[in-house]
DNA sequence: AAGTGGTCTAGACCACCAT
DNA sequence: TGGTGGTCTAGACCACTTA
């Protein structure tokens, strides 16, 4: 033996990186769940061996990508995607006044079938593998403005039915949440300008050839894990998609 | 005279949003300019009579919102608008493949004109007041892609002229900026799907009716200071929108 | 009153860059 | 080599929530 003083293997420097990683990982296992509070940050600088600036650090990261909320007094709690706050983030559908409405969503098509090659590299899977298929409508008052074709991997989503689409109150990502374990955290969105096709004129209520917005989005869980592909298709009429550039906070 | 301790006023509580406030003091007065380094956090410490901790939470968010950039080692910078800046930041056409590409603009019209009652909103200044109407061809591959028409206040860039647009190497930004001292640093925008009419059909030779996408933005600088209004009409056949949500950083 | 997160300090040492 | 930002510590005190 020799007197050499072996300091915490930097699995990754620096140390505030290593436990954001491993709060992160107790939040992948599902130790910590979304609603509850974490421990205190004293009790995680005892657990981890390091001053509570480094455990603020690491917090700090974490809230700052709204994966962890704090709240002065209370604690610190891992987000939960309740309805305003999915509404929020990944509804950017808003009024021509700029106003934003709960869309009113109803399940139009339910199937099983097998993933394309595109969907495959999107999703992570194999081409061929099961996915689910969703068609939902959305409706912004009182009319149909939005039709989302979501495709999701059945390995994900094991004994997903029909019938818990019906009467939920909340998003399809609470879905994924609440029955499922899986926290959609992120998304990256294309969009481009279409003609309505036959059957999207009859659903949206449009003329054939009205121009549609066609928005393709990929949404991940943690670790940039995809989850779901959605194609929305949007008579934009009367609304729009909303997009804010740059610059957190005031 | 008693022995009450006067600390300093808290003009904005706490400290470290006080010492973030007089740093962009700074910059708005152009004390600071774009690319130079401002003081070291040590001399800023002293300056402001704080712990460098301190001094370096201000900064941390100035860097978030990239206002600031940290280089270790050589000292910290007032973000420059450079071309890849800009065009990261604020140029949202990408090609189906998700690659992006440098637009060869061109200028279609320069005239001068007064702000209708909707533009004099956004903008934040009186109807009919003088602006600037700017139309933008943008080439992508060697195609027609973008027509951009921007509007701007003349009282905001004084002495404007159509010959600062012709052979410059960078984008509209760059030129407020080294020309007028103004920084773009935040946009919204909102989308929606139009038909092409003739005059948009022939500037990017699609069809009549066509679809389009329409972005409408408006850009601030500092303080949300509305600075420009832009509406951007797209051809989508072989380019889209692209839209990150959430979540910064790995 | 006890417990939480929020702010702030005054240092130490490290990693990187310029010269 | 000297100066910069980057990390980390071990506290102190404050502001807020809950009971």
């Amino acid at each position: 033996m020799n007197d050499i003083q072996f300091t915490a293997i930097p699995l990754q420097n620096p140390l505030y990186k290593e436990v954001k990683r491993q709060i992160m990982a107790e939040l992948i296992s599902g130790e910590w769940k979304p609603g509850n509070a974490i421990p205190a940050e004293k009790r995680l600088s005892e657990r981890f061996a390091v001053s509570i600036g480094t455990i603020r650090k690491a917090i700090d990261e974490l809230v700052a990508e709204n994966i962890l909320i704090r709240q002065q007094g209370r604690g610190t709690f891992v987000a939960t995607h309740n309805r305003d706050r999915l509404l929020f983030y990944f509804f950017h559908i808003v009024g021509h006044d700029g106003t934003k409405q709960y869309p009113v969503v109803s399940l139009n098509a339910f199937t099983k079938g097998k993933a394309e090659a595109d969907e495959a590299v999107k999703l992570g899977i194999h081409r061929g593998a099961p996915v689910f298929r969703i068609r939902n409508i959305l409706k912004l008052a009182n009319a149909p403005v939005i039709i989302d074709d979501i495709v999701i991997d059945q390995g994900r989503f094991p004994g997903l039915t029909e019938k818990q689409f019906t009467g939920r109150p909340n998003t399809i990502y609470n879905l994924y949440q609440d029955a499922f374990g899986i926290s959609v955290v992120r998304a990256q969105e294309r969009l481009r300008a279409i003609l309505a096709d036959t059957q999207n004129a009859r659903l949206l209520r449009v003329a054939p050839k009205s121009p549609l917005l066609r928005i393709a989005r990929v949404a991940f869980s943690y670790r940039d894990v995809p989850v779901e592909i959605r194609i929305s298709t949007v008579n934009t009429e009367r609304h729009e998609y909303w997009s804010e550039i740059q610059n957190m906070e005031r």
